[in-house]
RNA sequence: CAAGCUGGCUGGGCGAUCGCGCUCUGGCGCUGCCAGAGUGAGGAAAGUCCGCGCUCCAUAGAGCACGAUGCUGGCUAACGGCCAGGCGGGGCGACCCGACGGAAUAGUGCAACAGAGAGGUAUAUUGCCGAUCCUCUUAUGGUGGAUUGGUGAGGGUGAAACGGUGUGGUAAGAGCACACCGGCGACUCUGGUAACAGAGCCGGCCAGGUAAACCCCUUCGGGAGCAAGGCCAAGCAGGGAUGAGGUGCUGCUCGUACCGAUUGAGUCCCGGGUAGGCUGCUUGAGAUGGGCGGUAACGCCUUUCCUAGAGAGAUGAUUGCCCAGGGGUCUGUAUGGGCUCCGGACAGAACGCGGCUUAUAGGCCGGCUUGGGUG
RNA sequence: UGGGGAGUGGCCAAGUGGUAAGGCACUGGCCUUUGGAGCCAGGUACCGAAGGUUCGAAUCCUUCCUCCCCAG
């Protein structure tokens, strides 16, 4: 789980992403970056009905939350990263969710040089 | 032993490492951070189908409309729920199912097609029977035809056609009359709080179906909802048109309270501001054990306990052992043993409760029925 | 949380107690050198699911499923 000043909290800051940010996409997740200023980086999910009953998306946010812990100190900071789940992500299990996540770090360029080769 | 019926419980367990929400304690550079301790989803948390509490609207008003309820009695804060009983239906049985008030009367409607006729003191196609006339003939008789009348017994149609059997009766027949049976209704008695059941007696000979059709009757229902409601902070800018009624209170009538008529309610248009925090927020029709009352639902007394309170919304990730489960294969036979793979039902609190409904891998504990075997 | 609506052949749909219209699409034939257009003929629905009421249900009732919309 994230402390609470890492999550993006406000309707704003997610349209802000998605309607100004860059995007990459893969066929379980969609991340959408923004430079927010801030020291740190935020993050916030987003698991539609389509993904699942509600048991099926808590534990699908519980998942992306796990994976983008484990990834926070290998980030540059100063970023909102919006992570948007597909419905094929209802089938994934943990370690498919997390590689999928580095993948897309990666081609967002958000790692920090040194540690491009680092796993959590 | 087999097949089945039924009541209840449970809903994987113990750990390791890294993390999250809340509470408490301590510390610091105090809108926070750090450390420690405690605590952290369900039997359905679900669907939102009913009923309550709570909050605001007037103290929660009247009538109609509208909606719901529907055998009887009880339980309950209340219910469309539960318990017990009655009646009806199904099953050999244990047991299960039932929206189960009113259709002889308060009315109205509906029934395609078929059929002669579909609810009216109904109808007459084929039949059956009589009368009159005509024809033929083997001539007080019979055959065929026409007209007219009687008939609802036989055939036929339909989901449904105005009781059944027998005797009398008749031209032929018919509840036309009678006896018994079925069904209906009134009254009396008995049992029961009642629904109802049993018995007796009388009546008219039968009254069709449908109220999950309108309707009548019974009982109940004021409206909104925790984004209710209360408090604090921050911010802004007003202008134009219309205008005598507007709001509480979905619809109508009344009643009532408040606001308002150039010091302008309300409505419409243009423009401007706002997305923050605290509270409500979990001690309650509460849970557990015991006793008493009641057939039971449930109630009363008492002991002990405090058991989630988030707010882009806290339970996750990795892994060990055990416990269940399934598949494959080898061995073997007594029911088994070894290896290996898969793999843990339905499902996530959001103000709180009582129910209902729906989803659910499995596991555990009772009670009972039927059939077979053995003693 | 509260309220409203929809589900009928492959698609769009009418029907609201009595044999489930119509159009597009599809299939076959005619016409044409071929295709299109045109003409003729045909198939495709137990009406979202289950149960009930009725002689009879897409229609009435109950429960469930899916989808859409509205208010704050």
């Amino acid at each position: 789980m994230l402390p609470r000043h890492f999550r993006l909290r406000h309707h704003e800051d997610f349209d802000a992403s998605r309607q100004r940010g860059k995007r990459w996409h893969d066929k379980l997740l969609i991340l959408n970056t923004i430079s927010s200023g801030l020291p740190h980086n935020r993050f916030g999910f987003v698991v539609s009905r389509r993904v699942g009953k509600a048991t099926r998306r808590n534990l699908v946010k519980r998942r992306l939350r796990a994976t983008a812990r484990s990834w926070l100190p290998y980030l540059i900071t100063g970023y909102d990263i919006v992570i948007i789940a597909r419905p094929a992500i209802s089938e994934a299990s943990y370690q498919d969710i997390e590689a999928v996540v580095e993948k897309l770090l990666r081609q967002a360029g958000l790692l920090v040089p040194r540690d491009v080769d680092a796993t959590p």
